[in-house]
DNA sequence: GCAACAAGCTGTACAGTGTCCAACTTAAAT
DNA sequence: ATTTAAGTTGGACACTGTACAGCTTGTTGC
């Protein structure tokens, strides 16, 4: 018997390859997510989806969580970072949070995600934070609060991409970011680089 | 045989009634909810904790959403409210969010219902919602805006009470709302009712 | 007091979920 | 060529929320 009259990709024994990758897999994740939402995104439709069966997701991916976290990671890779050496801090932190509301608006069904999940912890989650510290301390920011003004803007944001995606009246879901979320992110900058006036 | 035989609370058959309210499974719902987190709540956790079988509780409650949703519009019940007649809107405005934030720190299990539900939806979340309208138009919020301006406000003090109770490390969890809190509070209010300068 | 009815509860069951284990086949390394 | 590792399946476990039928109790009308 010739292999050609296996060719057709009938029911795979256990065993045969089916050539799958964790790129695969994301990607695959990836297009549920975008076509159904994320309550939508369970391992046995993924795998079926990819005609596998569902255990063999886990040769690429060590759980759910792991899965969407991967996901959550690489969404934030898409966020666009300043020039390191740029002149002034503030500008960069506002770059950064309004090209991260960007790609929030741009991956709505993951807000939710993001929300639950308090965030991302992946690679590209530090690699932000980092750059954010950084900037933060010197665009003045006391040590002992840095961290706390960090998680406060990426709050604001996320909170902001909830709320501008969770409208049942699609009204403004362009990725550019409203002008309401320009002008508090300003106040937030305002307020935290402030010098402390009482206590 | 004597009723006595059977006073030991044994197995009940079917028919054989538990004594069961809808005050009671909430109360229970709320004591697991404070005890273990949000995923910790399922219905048949539920009904082994009051020793009914799980169906039982159908007859006290619709559904696991319909019982979430009873928990967290009653937690919104806890928002104390400004005095109707109250000279400055924008002070009554500032009594329902702060308010609001420091029922969610004191629930704060709750919090992330919350997030994935995107609010609530009962009787108290609609009373605070009309509320908060008739203030921000008081306060002078275009008619336009008036939906808007109370989602990012709401979206607003969810985040910030997600963030405050998601720290690793508890710093402030107390119910008093941060100073950073009281003043993004001040500053969205004071942008939310400034005229647009421009577009 | 008795019959009819409604409410409350259980038993059982269905269709899902994430994930683990053993077995098997194929590809890679030696 | 032989051993080893990686990828995949079948089957299973322990869960989840919830629907349906039937039993028993409490309540109501007569």
């Amino acid at each position: 018997m010739n292999a050609e009259d296996f060719d057709a990709t009938g029911p795979r024994g256990p065993g045969q390859r089916a050539g799958l990758t964790r790129g695969a897999v994301l990607d695959a994740a990836r297009t549920v997510l975008s076509e159904g939402g994320a309550g939508t995104l369970t391992m046995r439709g993924l795998a079926r989806r990819l005609e596998v069966a569902p255990n063999a997701l886990y040769s690429h991916v060590s759980s759910r969580d792991d899965l969407l976290d991967a996901l959550l990671d690489d969404v934030l890779g898409l966020v666009g970072v300043p020039s390191p050496g740029l002149a002034d801090p503030l500008d960069g932190i506002r770059t950064i949070m309004t090209s991260t509301y960007s790609v929030l608006i741009e991956h709505a069904v993951l807000v939710p995600v993001f929300l639950v999940r308090q965030g991302a912890r992946g690679v590209n989650a530090v690699r932000l934070g980092v750059l954010m510290d950084a900037m933060l301390r010197r665009a003045g920011v006391e040590e002992s609060a840095v961290a706390e003004a960090r998680r406060v803007l990426i709050v604001h944001t996320i909170g902001f991409a909830a709320f501008s995606t969770a409208v049942d009246t699609p009204v403004g879901r362009s990725a550019d970011p409203p002008r309401a979320f320009l002008r508090s992110l300003d106040w937030l900058l305002t307020g935290m680089t402030a010098p402390r006036s009482r206590r």
